[in-house]
DNA sequence: CCTCATCACTTTGAAAATCAAACCTAGATG
DNA sequence: CATCTAGGTTTGATTTTCAAAGTGATGAGG
């Protein structure tokens, strides 16, 4: 597992763990790799298929996702061929998607393609805080924890001496 | 408000709402221009800055982004510029981003940069059903409500025939 | 043994997107 | 009037993406 961490700071713009996250995850194709990967598709064919992805892109998205630590490469059972499968960093991933794949049923189609359901019902996701139980919303507050950022921006030591 | 709706059976691939989703706030900087307008910053300087895209391109995410209708431009009351802010769809996105920086978190930086909490302590988020409470995990089951298409990917009606 | 098919890529050459930096416009400031 | 600031747009070079063709390894059919 190679767990290629960034160090937010070396990014251009805020140090944010989203910009890092999107660093490894953010290009065409991966998260939709990612995806199918989850849904049991595991050779490169299937990926490429069931992406739409161009063959190249893909192949360079997956060898990412495996540098990255969240795809794994290892020889099928079955075939003669390797197929991809998610390591820890990547089950994470594939749930903190469902909230984007949540959005994007209710704002970013005209019908849902997919439904998705446990227990015979549709599955309505509430976000919740597990130490206090109480739903997670406007009073969230942030805390920059990195030296010269607040919510605003970057913190000037002397504003133009 | 825009709301470009996407037929997800025009896309490549899977026809998917995440795919969609990705489609109107994949690109670079989107999300990350969204997040600045989260945290209360609404002038394109500032978007600018802390974002660290280049001017050309955040002016076109900009654009996409209010054609999608997750932003809107609109007067600033106390200055002469217009200020962007989030639509309804936009503070859904909001939310919908907040697992991918708390995955971030946990697997794409060293150190994360910022801390959530409400109430004096970490938020620490949970997705559970809103409708049986339980937590959302492996147990979901997803149909493909498209024809043409289940888990494994396309299928063929008449195989080479 | 020879041909053909399948799978997983890689290479190629053209088109599109991205970037940093320079430039532009309109209104305030000195 | 000259300069400054904010909010972009334009420019020209670089990088990325794409579809399509090619590669090489394995196995099946005749």
């Amino acid at each position: 597992m190679a767990n290629h961490r960034i160090d937010p700071t070396t990014l251009p713009g805020r140090p944010c763990s989203l910009a890092s996250a999107l660093q490894l995850v953010g290009e065409r194709w991966a998260m939709l790799a990612v995806r199918e990967v989850m849904f049991g598709n595991h050779q490169f064919g299937q990926l490429a298929r069931n992406t739409g992805a161009p063959t190249d892109r893909l192949a360079a998205r997956l060898k990412d996702l495996v540098a990255a630590g969240i795809l794994e490469r290892r020889r099928e059972p079955t075939s003669r061929y390797d197929g991809y499968y998610l390591t820890e960093a990547g089950q994470a991933l594939g749930e903190a998607m469902q909230p984007l794949t949540r959005w994007g049923d209710r704002w970013a189609v005209t019908e849902p393609p997919m439904r998705a359901t446990h227990h015979d019902h549709q599955v309505v996701v509430r976000q919740v805080c597990a130490v206090c139980g109480e739903e997670i919303g406007a009073d969230v507050v942030r805390e920059m924890t990195v030296p010269g950022w607040d919510a605003a921006g970057p913190v000037d030591p002397q504003p133009t001496r």
